[in-house]
Formats: structure tokens, sequence, C-alpha cells
DNA sequence: ACTAAATTGTTCGCTAGCTAACCAAATCGC
DNA sequence: GCGATTTGGTTAGCTAGCGAACAATTTAGT
């Protein structure tokens, strides 16, 4: 530990990331959802049946992440992964009836932890903890040299 | 999105430290080695010889999360485990002669990350993030029923 | 038209986190 | 001294993330 605000900073990123995602986990536990599977039916909930590849974008995670994402859903019965016959290179999710019926059960988790997490703190202060937290991630993937839209 | 710093903030969280996994794994990926055990190694080179349940502290992770990591690092080759003579149920952790060589070789990733990451931000900007991130972490704690000194 | 390149998803193998359940050893209470 | 509890570690099984490599399909280039 140096001690200092730089790395404690980026410490505690981590340790609230893992303390959400906690909490989030054992909230859906007794459901038998983890927080991306909700966030994936929340995704078709919300915004009707669409192809897989249009999650990835909103997920931000990574192909093989999220293909085991769905493959889970699918399993539990919650999801249908059929292929597009306009072109069969994609999947189009959508929810099922267990899906509904299982959403309709649900609370709300995200509410709950933001509420909890960040109630009664100054609009300044967030603000502040946004721009330096987003500033930090964007000089962080400058560094990566696994740059996504590269040439060769 | 609903658009408000209370949700943003808790996903920078998350975003920052995705990305600085990223980059450390990245860096470490040439010598094979996970950030995680990069930090195990870390411990025994500053502190020593060391029983692994004194790592748990330091490390704030679970026993099984510890137990595959340190297993990881044996398999390796890079850490020795052997049980304490006095207390037949402890082991204690050591760095290998091939663990020393390797640590050698190794960069100082934290200090890259930290540096690219808040190089310049403003010692108050890093304050508040540390303070509204650890009360949030706390909050969030307190919310979990499963506390770990708890009876019955 | 036909080959080369890009896109979409899966599979494999890894790190890293968790809970629950378990074993073995040490310690406590009486 | 002996049974019950606590402590230290492991195993099993899960979520969630990644990169590399692959197959299938579509699109682009010539």
């Amino acid at each position: 530990m140096t001690s200092s605000n730089h790395n404690s900073a980026g410490a505690w990123a981590k340790k609230y990331y893992l303390a959400s995602r906690a909490v989030l986990d054992a909230t859906l536990r007794p459901y038998d959802l983890g927080a991306s599977q909700w966030y994936v039916l929340w995704h078709l909930i919300h915004d009707g049946p669409m192809a897989q590849r249009d999650l990835l974008s909103r997920l931000q995670i990574e192909k093989p992440t999220l293909s085991a994402i769905v493959s889970a859903l699918v399993r539990k019965g919650l999801v249908a992964q059929v292929t597009d016959p306009q072109d069969l290179r994609q999947k189009i999710l959508s929810i099922t009836a267990a899906g509904r019926v299982l959403w309709k059960k649900l609370p709300d988790p995200i509410d709950l932890i933001l509420k909890t997490a960040f109630q009664g703190v100054a609009e300044d202060d967030l603000a502040t903890v946004v721009r330096v937290l987003s500033q930090g991630t964007e000089r962080l993937n400058n560094l990566l040299p696994s740059q996504k839209g590269r040439k060769s």
C-alpha cells in the first residue's frame, strides 16, 4: 500500500464494483439469476426481441461472455434464441413466456443499490467521480494495444 | 440510461475496474501470470513467507478464491505451500527460486496503471472519489444480510 | 462469378470472484 | 479428558470476464 489517493481511488473502484455485484447477486439468488443475466432480460423486456449482436454494444462485453450468458438463460428457459432467416449468421433473442412470468416477480435491484449507495451524495461530488473515473478509463483503454478497430 | 450521475458513477466504477484489470492482464500475460497471482507474489516478496490465512485479510478475498490462486502459483512452480508444523491446519506460503527469478523480470504494472490513469488529477478530486466510493461500498456492505460474524 | 475479407457465434481454456458443504486440526468448556 | 465449537483449507458448482481459434455465412473486390 503506497497509501496515496492515486491507488486507493482505483482500489475503491474495485471494492465498490464487487460490493455492488455482491448485493445484486444476493438479491437475485432466490430467483436463480445472475446480475448480467438480469440485465439481458431487462433489455429484452424494454426493447423487445433483438439480434444477439445488438446486445454486445449495449452490455459492453465480449462475444464469448455474452454467448455464455445467453446459453444460461436459454438453459433456464427464460430466453429463446432462434436463427434469423434473413441472415443465417445472426441469432434473434426474445424473452419467453416463462421469462415474462419470472420478470413480474422480480424486484428492481438496480434502483435499490443506487439509492442506498449514493443517496444524499452531492451532485457535484458524483460528477467528479464520473469525470475522474471516465477519464482514467479512457486513458487505460488507450494504453491497450489490442484496439478493436485496428487495420493490420 | 437514466442519465443521472447516481447510476453512472457506479457504472464508471465498473468500467474503470475492468479497464484496469485488462491492462494488468495484458501486461502480465507474456509472463503467464494473472493480476491476483501477481499480487500474491508481491506480498510474499515484500513481507517474506507467511501463513495463507494472513493473505486473506491482505487481499480481501474469500478462502476458496485464494485457494485457487495459490494452487495456480504452486502448479507453475512459483510458490511453495507447506504445512505449518506448529499448527497442522495452516499452510505456510513462500516464494520459490523460480518465483524470485521471474519476479526480477517483471515490470511494475501497478505503477504503470496508476500513473497513466490518474496522472495530473487534482488531489482533491481523488479524495472525493475515494470518499464517495468508500461510503457507497460501506452502505452496500451493510445491506448484505450475510454478515461474517453472525451466530446461529 | 468467384475468391478474399468481414461478420456472427461458439468453443476452449484461462483468471477471478462467490456460496455451500466438507474435512482435519486445534481450542474451549465443562 | 472429552465432546463441541472454531479455525484453516479444499472441493464442487456457479457467475462473469477475457483472448485465441474456429466454423459458417455474408459481403466486397476484382
